[in-house]
DNA sequence: ACAATCAACACAAACGTTTGCGTACTTTTT
DNA sequence: AAAAAGTACGCAAACGTTTGTGTTGATTGT
């Protein structure tokens, strides 16, 4: 009952001509005669043949597939951006070989094992948060694998990567809440060891010193992100004794955890106190007290642009130029997105 | 510099024995020497072996991938579908090929092309809106090609699919609207021609009469779940002549979309009318007027269970049971999850 | 009219792996 | 001591496709 899928091999045989007559005439190649163009394409339609992708992806040694690694497809950023990276590698030809480490380094690991066993041409990695070691990095910058990191970017070099500017991100951030006239301003940030947060720590310092604004280091607190974590984290600095105006936060879904937690204190938001966070979640417009800003982190295009890179080095690494040398570091900017408060 | 990549070959060179004993040691074979095994394995992995997967894809006919074509990766329900489906098939040593097809039919041919030639092993589809013709579908089963569907069904025969009971769903929906007093319920449905609507309705017409209420049809509105549409559907349900007390919407982005014009109307949000829907998602508890009640979905499970049965499938093909004749049809029992409302 | 060019096709190797079968050599059985 | 069985390995084909290198026969140039 299983009909064997028809083969090349098949056709030549029907047609008594050689395999290799049948491949290039698929292929529309010079030296072939029309007559015999014509016939094997028309037998290959009435067989409903199609290439065997797999013989093929093993003959050249090339699969035209990505590897995409996320931590976690089902969080509103990460599903944006391979919505990105599909869209782009569809767009180029290339399909896209998908995995989540759910922020484990060791699933993370047998990932890339099982990429490169079936052979894809080229990786798109966002790193787990628990990836402390890069030696599995470091194997694949050893066999000169293509590799783009984006938004989660190991701190390495001679990589390749697109990440948002959150420096200048949480200095917009900053500068809106200084115009509207804000002067304690705190910050909820995530886990300590996290290279997103120091980067938001880095802009939180840069803003209030380019503001002139006295620098508290009790306005900053840390949170796993967790509801019990940030409602610790909010707590802290609500009833400190310099009450800040404002809190910056690590993500919209903690300044959302933030927010009702204030609210159950019957504290006034947008009046007490004012939430700006990072994201943009596209729900966060919905939601009872949505922050007053969110730094748009654009992971649709941070996966678009991912991609573009990584099949540009693809093509790079045909051509024998050496790109040895050059490195990738997209720096996208980011935008500062105020929503509309009363 | 192209380091190339270490193959079974070379190990049998350096070892002066046969490519079928390196084969077969790194296979734990019985009938290779202890210390030939020991050899090989260790030559292996001081050389960082790896097996050529897109050679043993070849070789084996079988490519231990799944392809998943899904109609939008950044909605919420999907990437939580997606997310189920690639931890399931992880587990199962299962590779994940991924496609959008933005509920084009057009797309959805082509990606459907692509997989085939990729030669995956299955297919799990979640059907794009605008499918109105199933051929690419048919050509499919001509083949005894695995596919499993899910949530988006086409309605056809002899097919394997994962769906939520959303007939059963709307029930209890509007079930529990009766318990608590309301007579006059209005439906927001979405495109007409979607089963998901009719499934929908079905629910309704069916609760309604269990519940000796009376139908009135112009108390059903049909929407394209745009802003605008909504907005209209809402205006025609809150200022029909027998006003509802509670509306179901087809989804959890209509009910905030209807609530948040029927705000702006003056129109009191769980007192003067309220909203149950579909899909309970996860931001909506956030949100300033979420629905009363959603019918939650199990995206997740779903995808789980999709890839669970595609697998089962897979494994039955080998054993040479003829299993033309069964068809796995999972209804999974949907659940309304009230939120409380103060 | 003979060499040179060209058009149209065939041959065969190669890609890396698996696997059925064959072949030595050693051990056990009777 | 000869036959049977077992152990450890090698040989070679096969999977489907691409592609460099023949190999014809016809056409052109001079």
């Amino acid at each position: 009952m299983e009909k064997k899928l028809p083969t090349i091999k098949e056709i030549a045989k029907r047609l008594n001509i050689s395999v290799s007559t049948v491949s290039r005439a698929l292929h529309d190649h010079h030296s072939i005669g029309l007559k015999t163009k014509i016939k094997v394409q028309q037998l290959a339609k009435e067989m409903d043949y199609e290439p065997n992708q797999a013989a093929i992806n093993f003959q050249q040694g090339k699969t035209y597939t990505l590897g995409v690694i996320l931590p976690e497809l089902s969080e509103a950023f990460f599903s944006s951006a391979i919505s990105g990276i599909e869209d782009c590698a569809s767009k180029n030809n290339y399909s896209v070989l998908l995995g989540q480490s759910h922020d484990s380094m060791e699933k993370e690991i047998q990932l890339i094992e099982t990429m490169k066993k079936h052979r894809v041409d080229g990786l798109i990695i966002s790193i787990a948060k628990t990836t402390s070691s890069y030696t599995h990095l470091e194997a694949l910058q050893k066999y000169n694998f293509p590799v783009v990191f984006f938004d989660r970017i190991p701190s390495m070099p001679n990589i390749h990567y697109i990440a948002c500017n959150l420096i200048s991100g949480t200095i917009k951030a900053i500068n809106y809440l200084y115009s509207k006239g804000h002067r304690a301003i705190g910050m909820i940030n995530g886990p300590e060891n996290l290279p997103a947060s120091a980067e938001r720590l880095e802009g939180y310092t840069q803003a209030l010193h380019k503001n002139r604004l006295k620098y508290d280091p009790q306005l900053i607190v840390h949170s796993d992100l967790s509801f019990e974590s940030v409602k610790d984290a909010t707590h802290k600095l609500l009833f400190h004794k310099r009450k800040p105006t404002a809190i910056v936060t690590f993500n919209d879904y903690v300044a959302l955890d933030a927010a009702q937690y204030a609210k159950a204190q019957k504290i006034k938001i947008n009046k007490d106190i004012t939430f700006v966070s990072y994201a943009n979640h596209p729900m966060s417009t919905y939601s009872a007290f949505p922050p007053s800003a969110s730094v748009e982190q654009f992971p649709y295009l941070q996966g678009q642009k991912a991609t573009e890179t990584l099949i540009e080095l693809l093509n790079k690494k045909n051509e024998e130029t050496e790109s040895g040398n050059t490195y990738f570091k997209i720096i996208l900017e980011s935008q500062l997105i105020i929503h509309e408060n009363k």
